[in-house]
DNA sequence: CTAAAACCTCACGTTGACGTGAGGGTCAAG
DNA sequence: CTTGACCCTCACGTCAACGTGAGGTTTTAG
């Protein structure tokens, strides 16, 4: 399939799709004209990059896990890079849990001592600020 | 206390002090002579800070939720923003549970069929990528 | 055969959270 | 009263993951 309907299909755009290129991450066959033509499974393999770096996987680290994305035989070197990153991701999970029980502390106590006032309630933009 | 000694205590840069003082974060006094000072308190509120950047929130949505944080009143409308940004963050921390999970998956898969290869093993650095 | 749609390669623009000097006041110590 | 450690305000640089034309070729629909 052609950069358009791979864009369309992984839910990225063509420049997206370009830039991945760029970065190593795809490698497209092209056609004798010079047009970029990719298999099926692009698709979904386009999608995983796009969870990977909504979790804040760089470039590089995509980069580095796919030999192990791609079916292919791996080193002992790449599943420990495999397992760095998921590591590094775990991580960052539990910091932002704990982030969160922050916020919900936040939230209780402001609920709690907040103000009587309601959604259409007047003007009290207290914006006290720590010093 | 000044801002040198704050950017230490906080484990920030004299610079990201300033800066986040430009987003209105931080609204310290001055000595008559233009030096910043902090009170006590500063400090945890700029690790609070950091928590947050670290968990995606941009420096608008913290300023949103400052209100809440400084012990000031506040109103409904603030607390809104306040769950809102807490269910961002929980859908964030549910993608990122999904995407470990991804990654788990890949993990187990690449030591199933994994190379028999061991930690000094010959050269093995198959890189075929999705076409 | 032609015109629109899709594709190509540069290559500069954008956004956020700072880094990094430039050039110049300020403050505790000796 | 000077020196060095800190502080100040501009203001430009950086890095990542793309966005956005410019200018030109190729493919496809009628």
């Amino acid at each position: 399939m052609k950069i358009g309907e791979l864009a369309q299909r992984a839910g990225v755009s063509v420049r997206a799709l370009r830039y991945y290129e760029e970065q190593g991450l795809l490698s497209p066959e092209r056609t004798p004209s010079g047009q970029r033509t990719y298999g099926e499974g692009t698709v979904e393999v386009v999608r995983l990059f796009q969870q990977f770096y909504a979790a804040g996987l760089s470039s590089r680290s995509i980069a580095a896990l796919l030999p192990c994305v791609n079916n292919g035989r791996t080193t002992a070197t790449q599943r420990r890079m495999l397992r760095t990153e998921r590591d590094r991701l775990s991580d960052r999970v539990e910091e932002m849990t704990h982030t969160l029980h922050r916020l919900d502390q936040l939230i209780t106590a402001a609920d709690h001592r907040g103000g009587t006032t309601l959604s259409h309630a007047p003007m009290d933009e207290t914006t006290t600020v720590a010093s």
